[in-house]
DNA sequence: AGCAATAATTGACGCATGTAAAAAAACTTT
DNA sequence: AAAGTTTTTTTACATGCGTCAATTATTGCT
């Protein structure tokens, strides 16, 4: 507090007599200082009140030590928890995490895209918003940067690195297990806000179409676009089972938050979904969003690893940040998804 | 994609034929150059690939149009409703926000302090840690920069100015409205993490006395520290109910995650909470999660207003940084809760 | 003590922009 | 068309630090 204020490497090298390289050095590697002027920068250091601007150093050193990440959502724990894997595995590595949030709109990623062009972020991680997403805007992060893409994937785009579910894997498993202790399910569709709506629907109809069940989607419409998951749900549900519809059918639902939803629309008709009851309703959902285990019923669902998928995604994109790309090919990572079975279903 | 890539105004200057200066100030602002130049620069634009180099400009502006921003974490609904309401005002206001979470940790809170300094961001808005942060750090900050607290207010700093719910008021509501409606409550703690934790304890004994009810708090020890918030309510109910222990009581959870645990320790008895079975068990909880109007029952809880305290903390913050501040007194902006009356209690 | 090896300092330049003052050019106005 | 006003260009310097080459100081070793 009362340590004098010091504001430049300048200032600081007359002021406690080390010379202003050896300085520099020192701000970006301590090692690279012999252990007398480390000692002497450091109780140095003590005495005055001196940061390394933060521009200025980063203007001038060829490499940021930044990476960019950006995700359409902030409202919502799944990406939470993505993005907390991500900064944790980054600072491992030594990097400096920069979240930008697209809210999801098209023309604010377009922006942080851009922003983290201007930065000279050594490398980039990208939730791509969805059906919205100007495509060209990842083309363009992928040829001026080591890029990686997370969590959904635009098909068309062939030479972007991907870091994902294998959603032919979770979505079959969980489709699998209903259909095999119960009824085949009926898949409760989310609005396709992203392409991995799609993703599981199709992925839903094939574990179907291969066991030679009939697959039925319902609420692809969303009947209230204000929102997107519990309520959509919920609504989809509740105008269903007021028309004495589905009352004991088995639901698929696209994620969690939509089944949460429906979860209150078996309520609010005082039904009780549960995998006990056998031939009843049962309600199951995707990713493990972290409040599952405190629904009630608890919520039976498939786990997205989001900690792999995070460590993955960086490790990749640090892989690729350092040259390590044996080849150019396009890489895929596909990270299975694990059945969480609990009440519900 | 095919237009050439430009790196410095000095070549883009020598490539549309405008003066760097006024380049600059046209990034700057487009309305301090006259309509013939910015039509000249934009037709410019279009033909080549150039964005300044945002560390440059940042280093040598004056004015960074920065704000920095702490949470403790990403993983809480709550925090991240506020994050949106304050980015959404800061942009309206012109300003980038700089997101950084401290992951609870008070070194990396720290940390993340002192990036802000040396990036010189123009002001700063931080949801305290709790009981563990270092509260020079907030001191640090408030010496420095126009500096905000907001959410959590350690009452021994008397100069830092704060935003926040007026838990007085929104805990005293909801404890007087249990009490009128049923059996007075009893207060189920949580861990002890921020200062709200012992503000809304406080305010609900205050409230209790004032009524002549006995106050009971539980909970005040984590059965579970791992798990803050629902993993402990489900914990100490469990454990309560196991023993037939107030199996008909009434409880005002410290917050809403809290509640949901609850509520999950409720069903695993057997028991339903709700406000129409006078005299029956209930469970209220505290800020509105996103999640209330979807758990069952539908919980009933007081509304923190994040949107009013998201704009309340930027709008002040603006003011500061404006040097509008007439006289250098602390200030406190308190904002009401709301009863959000629903199935639970 | 003397020599080689290692580390630190000095001085100079570069980075991509902001900014200010003076000169030149482009518009307005009468 | 001349005078006056606004805008732009020119020129030069500033920001805070990275980085390099050459020089000097320090250290370890025999």
């Amino acid at each position: 507090m009362q340590k004098p204020k010091i504001h430049t490497m300048e200032e600081l090298s007359s002021a406690i007599g080390v010379s202003r390289p050896t300085l520099s050095r020192y701000f970006q590697d301590p090692s690279k200082v012999s252990r007398t002027s480390a000692n002497r920068i450091l109780s140095g250091l003590e005495k005055v009140d001196y940061t390394p601007n933060f521009f200025a150093t980063r203007m001038n050193r060829k490499t940021t030590g930044m990476i960019g990440v950006i995700i359409p959502y902030l409202n919502d724990l799944f990406f939470t928890r993505l993005l907390e894997s991500i900064e944790t595995a980054a600072m491992r590595a030594g990097y400096t995490v920069i979240t930008q949030c697209s809210h999801a709109d098209p023309a604010i990623e377009k922006r942080a895209a851009e922003t983290f062009l201007s930065m000279n972020v050594d490398g980039a991680i990208v939730a791509p918003l969805g059906n919205h997403s100007d495509l060209q805007v990842y083309e363009r992060l992928n040829d001026r940067l080591p890029f990686v893409l997370m969590d959904s994937r635009p098909e068309t785009l062939a030479d972007v690195d991907f870091v994902g579910t294998d959603h032919l894997q979770s979505t079959g498993a969980i489709t699998e297990y209903l259909c095999r202790v119960g009824a085949p399910p009926v898949f409760l569709a989310m609005p396709r806000v992203n392409f991995n709506a799609l993703e599981r629907e199709a992925a839903y109809i094939k574990k179907m179409d291969e066991l030679g069940f009939e697959p039925r989607i319902i609420g692809v419409d969303p009947m209230d676009s204000q929102d997107h998951f519990e309520g959509h749900g919920l609504a989809v549900l509740d105008d269903m089972f007021s028309r004495q519809e589905l009352l004991d059918a088995s639901f698929l639902c696209a994620n969690d938050r939509v089944a949460i939803g429906a979860l209150r629309a078996a309520a609010k008709h005082g039904l009780e979904p549960g995998a006990l009851r056998r031939g009843g309703l049962r309600i199951a959902g995707h990713d493990d969003y972290p409040l599952c285990p405190f629904m009630t019923p608890t919520l039976t669902t498939v786990a997205q690893d989001v900690t792999a998928i995070g460590q993955a995604a960086v490790d990749h994109l640090l892989k690729k940040l350092r040259g390590e790309n044996i080849d150019n090919n396009q890489v895929i990572l596909l990270i299975n998804g694990v059945l969480k079975l609990r009440e519900s279903a």
